[in-house]
RNA sequence: GGUCUCGUAGUAUAACGGUUAGUACAACGGGUUUUCAUCCCGUCAACGCGGGUUCGACUCCCGCCGAGAUCACCA
């Protein structure tokens, strides 16, 4: 059986955002699963939108979200180089083939002029086909055009209207009229191929068994199976994947609406694995009620006939569930020692200098609160340096407004004197003790615990307090409930 | 305007002629004798409309409506 090969076109005009990342992962999915190849070519034949930067960008994409390649830039291939830039002769000698069987016209038409019959057929209010406004070098023999082609004259397919049907595997059985056929660019004035003609002599060359691509492509179907006849070629399978659409409104997610590139949600602390998860199964699912998927799991249950075929639309919230998901997953299932080496960009300044085992702790007990790994930044500080005394933030607390403050005064007196004489510092030990104090205050869990948790951390919300006074050790913890004390006493 | 595609709760989806239309996210309520979160339980909520075909239609057919794509020397 033919080895499948799939492939990644993008062009250089930039990151990647989440709204087309998914016609990388749909078919690095097929060739994996089938042992076949997947391939990334980069389609820089527009100079003009070509960005400096965005191949390294988009290869650092796909490199994070786990997508290896097993040809294209980097790592080469058999069908190198991988830059339709550097593939031009390759797309004049196909050119020329068309050239030779009558199928391709010069064409020195100036852009004004078909400007002018475009709007003269929408004012007779006929549909606008180039191929009714044909030159007289459309009828030149292979021979003259031949002669006369030279580099600044573009060449046009010479189309022959006809009824189209051809099967796409995820919208179904397509058929079009003649009407949809028309003389197409194949070279353009500077030389390079359009989309249109390159795509279809690369996948050619590359042997490319699978095409997806959005659906936008779908109404130029007919010419790309013009052309693959033309050049008696047999085409791919197509896949039109439908777009993932705006939060708002009904568009497809673009950069306009912010859609952000991939490498945005990395730098959130976004997982690969949560990104790749909620990708994978928006706008598909294999059947089963499963929602959480690591790579080799989808690769194994990916289909193509599951693909959905209406657009889907694109919620971030849901990412971060995934994302807690498979961080909850992640530590679950290695430990907490090989996720933190994953949490390295994560923290708060002022832990930069503090040691690994110190830092694994504290991961330790709040990574199940974290939705991104961002959120290192603002939930651990206390761990690390000594949070600035906020009075108001003990009075004016849910739990507190009803406490007295001498009252106040006299439970942290309580907890002091008590906690300095406990030496065995470890969570198991000071839960009891906590539990002990507890029962001594007289007071409600929600009430004695917030301001002994405040006390120490004067954060909104923070891990069970006897993790946190456990990791935050004896000595840091006596001395802020001391300074608390101090503080409500003076004031 | 021509051509093409799509249409199940707020969102993502299941169902492939017979179910009280299932699941997840979100929202709301409750529980886990401490906050936030996790975890658990529960509540709310959907087949675009109209015709057929059929004993029976979310499912098949037709029409309508709504949404989108495309009609470049961009991809």
């Amino acid at each position: 059986m033919k080895e499948t090969r799939t492939r990644f076109a993008p062009s250089p005009t930039g990151y990647i955002h989440i709204g087309n990342v998914r016609s990388a992962i749909y078919p690095y999915l097929v060739a994996r699963q089938t042992g076949g190849k997947f391939i990334l070519r980069i389609e820089d034949t527009d100079r003009a939108r070509f960005v400096e930067g965005a191949t390294e960008l988009i290869e650092d994409t796909l490199k994070w979200l786990g997508l290896e390649w097993d040809e294209g830039p980097i790592v080469g291939g058999p069908n190198a180089p991988y830059f339709q830039s550097e593939r031009e002769d390759l797309y004049l000698e196909w050119a020329k083939k068309l050239i030779k069987t009558g199928r391709a016209y010069l064409d020195e038409t100036a852009p004004e002029v078909i400007d002018e019959y475009r709007k003269a057929d929408n004012a007779k209010k006929v549909p606008f086909l180039y191929r009714n406004h044909r030159p007289a070098s459309a009828d030149f023999s292979p021979e003259e055009t031949l002669e006369k082609w030279q580099k600044g004259i573009p060449l046009r397919f010479k189309s022959d209207p006809k009824n189209y049907e051809w099967t796409d595997e995820v919208m179904g059985e397509m058929k079009t009229g003649p009407e949809v056929c028309d003389d197409i660019i194949l070279i353009k004035k500077d030389g390079l191929p359009t989309y249109n003609f390159a795509h279809i002599v690369d996948d050619a060359e590359m042997g490319v068994t699978h095409i997806a691509r959005g659906v936008e492509y779908l109404s130029s179907m007919p010419n790309y199976l013009a052309l693959y006849e033309a050049l008696n070629l047999e085409h791919p399978k197509f896949l039109s994947l439908p777009h993932i659409l705006a939060p708002q409104g009904n568009k497809k997610l673009g950069k306009r609406d912010g859609a952000k590139s991939v490498t945005e949600y990395k730098s959130d602390g976004v997982l690969p694995e949560a990104l790749l998860n909620y990708l994978a199964c928006l706008g598909w699912n294999d059947g089963t009620e499963k929602e959480i998927y690591s790579k080799e799991e989808l690769i194994k249950s990916f289909s193509i006939d599951r693909i959905q075929n209406s657009g889907a639309r694109f919620d971030e919230v849901k990412i971060y569930w995934y994302n807690g998901q498979w961080i909850r997953k992640l530590v679950d299932e290695e430990g907490v020692e090989k996720f933190y080496s994953r949490t390295k960009d994560f923290w708060p300044e002022v832990a930069e200098n503090e040691p690994d085992e110190y830092k694994i702790k504290v991961l330790s007990i709040i990574y199940d609160r974290l939705k991104v790994l961002a959120d290192l930044k603002t939930m651990t500080d206390y761990f690390f340096v000594d949070p600035e005394i906020k009075p108001e933030m003990i009075t004016d607390n849910k739990f507190l407004k009803k406490l007295s403050e001498t009252e106040l005064i006299e439970l942290l007196t309580l907890t002091i004197e008590r906690l300095n004489d406990v030496k065995d510092w470890s969570e198991e030990n000071l839960q009891k003790e906590l539990n002990d104090l507890l029962e001594k205050s007289g007071k409600k869990p929600a009430e004695y615990f917030s301001l002994v948790r405040i006390s120490v951390s004067f954060a909104p919300f923070s891990p069970a307090l006897h993790q946190t006074l456990s990791v935050l050790g004896r000595e840091k913890t006596l001395a802020r409930l001391n300074a608390v004390r101090t503080a409500l006493t003076n004031n």
